[in-house]
Parts: C-alpha cells; structure tokens; sequence
DNA sequence: CCGAATTGTTTTAAGCCTAAAATGTTTTCC
DNA sequence: GGAAAACATTTTAGGCTTAAAACAATTCGG
C-alpha cells in the first residue's frame, strides 16, 4: 500500500511518469461522508416541508430565490443560482405561477426575459414556512459548537472553491 | 440585533418562554454552503461519467454498492444504503438487469426478497470507471491539505451525528 | 394453527431533472 | 445594413425520485 506522495504538490504532473498510483481513498471517503450528510439533511428538510405544509422541496428553495430579489429575478438568475438546469426552472415556475405563488413577465426591454417575482400569496406563503425552516435546520445542526459551525463553514468555503477550480480546469 | 444566547445550550428548552427569537442565520448558511458543495461536486461528476463513460450517476452509485458486496444484497439493503426509496431501486434495477450489468434472483429461503449481484460485465465496468472517478473525487478536493481533509472527516460525522438525532427526535 | 402485524417489493401518480435541440431575440462586427 | 454569434427560454425525450397504496410472503402471539 503506497501512500508516499500524500503531500507533494506535484506540480509537474503533466509529465511526471505515473508509476505509482496513488492513493486517493481519503478524499473519496470525505466525498461520502459529504453526500451523505447533505442527503440525510434534505430528505428530513423535504419531508418536513411536505407533512407541514404540502409543499416540494425544489419549490421551497425556488420561493427562497425570489424572497431575496424583491424587483425580481430572470429565469437565468433563478437557474445559475440554483444550479439547475434551464428547463427544470421553466416547469418549476409554471406550476408556481399556476398556483398564484408567482407572478411572471416578460421584460420590456429585451423580449427574450422573463422576470418573475413573488405574489403577495407567495411571499406570505414562503415567509411563514421559512421561520420554521430555520428551525429544522438549527435542530439538525444543534450539536455542532459555534466553533464547529465557523470551522465547517471556513473547510466547505476551501472545499468550494477547490472544486470551482477544477471543474474550471476542464470547461474553460 | 439580539444575539445573547448564541451560544447556551439551552437543557430547559421545554419549559423556556420564548420571547426572545433565536438567531440560527449561522447554521442556515452552512446549511446553504453544504448543500452548494455536493451540489457542485455532484453536477461536475455526474457530468463526467455521462462525457466519458456514457453512464448515470444513480447507475454507477447502484453499482459502487453492489462491488462491495460480491455474494449480492437485497433491493432493501440498497435501499438503505443509497437513502433512496424503494421504488426508486425497483426500476433502477429493472434498467440494469435489462443493460447486462445486474444479475437478480429471488431468494431461496425468503420468496419476498430479490437479491441482485453485478454481472461480469457490470463488475468490469464498473472498476473501470471507479479508477477514474477516484482521480476526479482527488482532483475535485485538491487544495484541501491531508489536514482539512481529517478535520472536514470529523466535523461531518458530528454533523451526521447531530442530523441523525435529529432525525430520530421527530420520528421514533 | 390462524389471524394480525410486519417485512420486502412493486405499482401508481405526480413532479423533478438533465442534456440536447429548437425557437425567438438581441448584439456584434464587418 | 445584414450575417453571424451570443443569449434567454422552451421543448423534447428519457431517466430519476418520491410518497402512498397495493400486493405478496413471512413471522408473531394467542
């Protein structure tokens, strides 16, 4: 079992003969810790949200979005900040719209936007399930010490931008 | 800005009057940036295994958990593992089984339970592509030290800790 | 032994989600 | 001005996902 290189920056990877390959087992350790971490905390916060107030996650977290933007936000918007796909934000507010919780209009300045926005009802709506929310969350995360909160938050703002970076390096 | 009680714990908080609304704005970020980071990590490797391998992410983590078990395990038992729901394994399976890489049978002792294996091909595949999706995971966390990476391991399995109690707090 | 719970799986109905192609609009740049 | 590139959104096709109900088989308690 070699784990010599654990360190080593190996800045010349490019050419470097790869005779030994190394040992990656940690980092996919932590990547699985990470998704199960997330995936435990979101189905409590989906079923939650469904037996307290028969609302979809996805919808919650759309409603959210716009609670921020209170003049609106384009389709785009919504999608990059999401992360989602374009189409899923499409059939996403349709159904929102629908059901009175969004307002949708087309921009008067360029054709192609579509801006939405949250309904009096929407915002009402979301306001309500959002103090509660809070509280799920605190729940979840209330054996973390203050110190654990600011230490996680400072690794996952490293591990974020690593991640950035390297998805960065394949799509440029 | 009331921020008095940040840090407490709070043993009577059955019988507390609550007057003063806590502030969890701290725990809800986190929430938001741990959600970011898989969100992030998963997009970027569900795209990879689609680019290079023409695969599924839901199919190549079926499998990830069908190579650790080489005497198969029940449709349950993934079930589980995947926190996913059952139905869900149901027709991941069924496309699987139709794709040549799984092999199910029902149970000789236990009509009720079907137990799947990976087949030759399922098996073959899969370690070809885990190979390479050990280096994505590598590359995806490379700026986290050897470090961050133990004291990230800690502060998720406290994490997990904390959501799991939580969990079982609202359904016992 | 037999009815009642329990367990394992599938079905159903609805919604979520993605990648890729298509559509319509605006900008860019010769 | 007009072709080409870029942009915002929708459509399409297919797969994923869930919650809840239905079905089937086993186990448990009297």
């Amino acid at each position: 079992m070699p784990a010599e290189s654990d360190c080593t920056e190996m800045l010349d990877s490019e050419t470097k003969a790869v005779e030994t390959p190394e040992d990656h087992a940690d980092e996919l350790r932590l990547w699985l810790r990470l998704l199960t971490c997330t995936t435990l905390i979101e189905g409590e916060v989906r079923g939650r949200l469904r037996q307290r107030f028969d609302v979809t996650l996805p919808r919650f977290d759309l409603m959210a979005q716009l609670d921020k933007a209170p003049d609106g936000m384009t389709l785009s918007d919504v999608s990059k900040r999401m992360m989602v796909s374009n189409g899923n934000v499409t059939g996403l507010v349709e159904r929102l719209v629908e059901s009175g919780h969004l307002d949708r209009r087309t921009s008067e300045t360029d054709r192609r936007v579509q801006v939405i926005r949250l309904t009096k009802l929407g915002r009402a709506e979301f306001r309500r399930m959002a103090a509660e929310h809070e509280t799920w969350i605190a729940d979840l995360f209330a054996e973390l010490s203050p110190k654990d909160v600011r230490e996680l938050m400072r690794l996952l703002a490293k591990t974020k931008a690593s991640a950035q970076k390297s998805a960065a390096r394949r799509r440029p």
